[in-house]
DNA sequence: ATTTATTTTTAGATTAATCTAAAAATATAT
DNA sequence: ATATATTTTTAGATTAATCTAAAAATAAAT
């Protein structure tokens, strides 16, 4: 008999005495608000991330958002000037992108070794991530193979925190007759993934334009040379292929 | 069986909404306490698990302890009485069950499939045991083979929290002639298995009795039909071995 | 250039988890 | 049984992380 509940707890771990500067044990809240700060500064023109996109990323109030920034502006992990909005600096980049390798690491692992669906592993990475072993990140790396990218076409940072590039154009793009292979989603939704999963489409998938409607911009394709779809502008749009 | 309290909890990780009784979100903390807790019930002759005793193990001022087990004793966790020390619940005890399970399945996962030592495993597993998703484990204990002990020859307990029992007694009960195989440590301290680990002993190893010396109660044994070697009596005090 | 709207910060509270110091309860020893 | 020692609880503070409401700064519109 479901009841409500408010739950409310805080996940803390304690500062262990004797951390430097290069190996600072942060909280998961901070490492939460540095990796929000960073996928805001990755997302096209975005100079700095302020106070209201980075509350919105985080589901906190603004004003919390400013009481963090303060705190990460004293660990010297992010460059803050008041109303002016933020920027990571070399050490906080180093730490978000840290944990974005540790997350697609574990996305991988539980994709490839333990068998879930790509569509049910975002939250399980998001816990995952935060544990602190660079040790384990190593072994795990080793174990997986190297991955470069993880279970979505999203690239894994290496141990330096350079994430692998690659080329790839909307599906959209596309013209009648050109094939594309899957290789990642511009936003990495849910629904997305389930529709897709629904229409065996995946990450590797082979996409052929067969046709593009001038009324709804939505196509026709043929996928893996299997069968015929349709797929509507909003679905096409969200489709990263390579070509040839 | 309808329960009617109304928690409050906050996580920095979302919290799953309609929780009930029987899937309540923990802090780490709280969790901390109640494997605490347990533990200190397993010893033998403890009929309670008392605030020092607790204090102790967790590291922490005994007035931080009252204050949990208040806290503990409100979410029906444990029953607590001021002055009479405290016992897990049911509900409690699951909790802790659960979390032990998920501690030694993740040191199977390092020792099988990343290849750590046994000395180098509980760390790692102490953060990844707080990872919440039940479908985690059940995959992960699948992939594993459905393990029933871990590298230090520690019961896993099942879904339902029932440890597998194995018989088995310290080495020093041992008479010259007889064979043991290693099968678990009394208690599993880090230098004790860095010294094994050196001495090429490890759980399974076979080890045979030579003789007894009377005047400090230290035995001679062989590794594994190997190396002839001295064992002081503390050391064999805490080697388990199954007989036959 | 004012006014209005939006964003950001400050102020003041709350809760979990911790601490130290003091008080109260229980256990041990004389 | 009284005194002493130990254990446990209470009292009072602190810090991280959060909130709401109000003030201040900046941006947009008239
Ligand atoms: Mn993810
Ligand atoms: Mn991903
Ligand atoms: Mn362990
Ligand atoms: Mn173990």
């Amino acid at each position: 008999m479901p009841l409500h509940f408010v739950l409310t707890a805080t996940c803390n771990s304690k500062y262990p005495k004797g951390s430097n500067f290069y190996n600072m044990v942060l909280t998961h809240t901070e490492e939460n608000y540095l990796k929000a700060i960073f996928k805001i500064s990755e997302e096209d023109g975005n100079e700095t991330a302020t106070t209201n996109a980075i509350s919105a990323e985080m589901n906190t109030a603004a004003a919390s958002v400013t009481d963090m920034l303060r705190r990460l502006s004293d660990k010297k992990l992010i460059n803050y000037e008041k109303y002016k909005g933020v920027t990571l600096t070399k050490e906080g980049k180093s730490v978000a992108t840290a944990l974005i390798r540790k997350h697609r690491l574990w996305e991988f692992f539980l994709v490839e070794k333990l068998h879930f669906d790509w569509d049910e592993i975002h939250d399980i990475a998001e816990q995952l991530e935060h544990v602190n072993s660079p040790e384990l990140v190593t072994r795990l790396n080793d174990y997986l193979g190297n991955p470069r990218f993880d279970p979505h076409g999203d690239p894994i940072p290496d141990e330096n925190g350079n994430m692998p590039v690659r080329e790839q154009v909307s599906l959209l793009r596309l013209k009648p007759g050109e094939v594309g292979k899957l290789t990642g989603l511009r936003n990495n939704s849910d629904q997305l993934m389930k529709y897709l999963k629904k229409n065996s489409i995946g990450i590797g998938t082979k996409i052929t334009i067969l046709e593009h409607h001038e009324f709804d911009e939505s196509l026709s394709v043929k996928i893996d040379d299997k069968q015929e779809m349709g797929l509507s502008n909003k679905v096409s749009k969200n489709l990263l292929v390579q070509t040839e």
